[in-house]
DNA sequence: CTTTCACGCAACTGGTTGGTTGCACATCAC
DNA sequence: GTGATGTGCAACCAACCAGTTGCGTGAAAG
């Protein structure tokens, strides 16, 4: 389980305000985004259709335009894998602790997570 | 604070793998690292350049070698932005129930949210 | 029926990038 | 000093990508 095409679909910074535009303000067509900001409807097309197979956002066809809504669900899976990788980490960092100092065991402090 | 260049960092499966292995596996220097992967030394090296940039690792120079630690504090920074997009939109589904139903004012389920 | 509006598809372009090879430099071992 | 080992830098290549323009199509508006 490595979302990196999640990670990906995130990468580029235009696209990120696109699903923010979508997760703030609510649901949207590719005119409606693009009206407000600095690149045509096609570019936003596309960065929609690559949220889209990312699962980041769903197609609502109607009538004759489409409208996009927010969808959170890989950035809960993204989150998890963040959160297993940090927790290796810490499990190897206890690791050394304890082979360090035979007594106590305490790992060492670590800034980052909450 | 759009940490859009930590999700450039791990767009890439590769250089993910890298991230993963320094994470799970110790410091390793990029000769180390490219033992075990079917891409060059100077490939590695590029890729760990890149998650230094991004912060998300360290360079710590002993002799003639240049052995990397895994740094989790931007997996932080990512995990709150996550977070917080996934706050607005909640608020935005919670002012929606509201408006659809005067009573209860009971949010939609959801999934994907711990 | 004609016009308008929203969308999708295709082609093209400039820039970025993951990967390679080749070489030069510094450090450790002898 | 000589040779082996580990890095870094530069050039190059193929592929990908964000963005554009142009055109065709289908649904609403008149």
């Amino acid at each position: 389980m490595v979302p990196s095409e999640v990670f990906a679909a995130l990468a580029d910074p235009t696209r990120l305000e696109v699903l923010t535009r979508l997760a703030s303000g609510g649901p949207a067509t590719a005119t409606e985004l693009s009206a407000s900001m600095p690149i045509t409807r096609q570019a936003v097309a596309k960065h929609l259709a690559a949220l889209d197979a990312a699962g980041l956002v769903e197609r609502h066809p109607a009538g004759r335009e489409v409208r996009y809504t927010f969808e959170p669900g890989p950035l809960g899976d993204l989150v998890k894998w963040v959160e297993n990788v940090g927790d290796t980490w810490d499990r190897r960092l206890e690791r050394l602790g304890r082979t360090f100092s035979t007594r106590g065991g305490g790992s060492p402090a670590r800034a980052g997570r909450r």
